[in-house]
DNA sequence: AGATGGATTTTC
DNA sequence: AAAATCCATCTC
């Protein structure tokens, strides 16, 4: 399946709006030991220093300073001290916001994905490969290193259109997964997802 | 220099 | 319900 490679205009709207549009599209890791493609099926958006799940509520640092960078950069950092997570940087440069990818289903490379979950003590191969943030890190083969990387140009890893655009009406939305702390924040419906079987946090 | 607190996943 | 485990940031 080859498809347009999504722009910059793409990612340069707010995160409400990318994280839904980017449902079906689909995400490639192309590193040393091979190719992996996989349709997002979950995301989550993240948006400006009032939303107090986002990192950037806490100020400009030097860890959330990658959230004020331009539209299409990769924020990867790690999580729990186990998994790094990945988020695409949305909206205009210095409004911190970005987009986090939660599920994936993988479409092609299940076997280097599979490898690479082998490889993890923290992870065990099951049905689902890339379902759940930091199993979707692993899967793709994302660590820190890929920080700050430009996903518009990079040829490691890419976004492109899905087959077809999702329709308004089977975007679920519901309240982020792990974010119970930030207040007032913690209600708002900003996860995204599409009926499909590797949905994380399901019953 | 030491303590703290997570956008998780798995198993008991 | 609890363990595994890294690092930026906070506190003394």
């Amino acid at each position: 399946m080859k498809t347009k490679r999504l722009g910059y205009d793409f990612f340069n709207r707010t995160s409400l709006v990318v994280a839904q549009d980017l449902l079906n599209c689909i995400i490639t890791s192309d590193l040393p030991e091979g190719k992996v493609t996989g349709k997002i099926i979950e995301t989550e958006s993240y948006s400006g220093e009032d939303d107090l799940a986002c990192h950037a509520s806490r100020g400009r640092t030097k860890k959330t300073e990658t959230l004020y960078r331009r539209a299409g950069t990769l924020y990867v950092y790690l999580n729990y001290g186990l998994f790094y997570l990945l988020n695409i940087v949305c909206d205009k440069k210095d409004f911190p916001s970005a987009v986090l990818i939660r599920s994936l289903e993988i479409i092609e490379g299940e076997e280097i994905v599979k490898k690479r979950i082998i490889n993890n003590p923290h992870l065990k191969l099951n049905q689902h490969l890339a379902t759940g943030p930091g199993k979707l890190c692993a899967a793709l083969g994302i660590t820190k290193d890929y920080n700050n990387l430009d996903i518009i140009t990079s040829k490691k890893i890419y976004l492109s259109e899905g087959g077809t655009k999702i329709k308004q009406s089977d975007i679920i939305k519901s309240k982020r997964i792990g974010v119970d702390y930030a207040g007032e924040s913690k209600d708002n419906l900003w996860r995204f997802y599409i009926e499909n079987e590797h949905i994380s946090k399901k019953k």
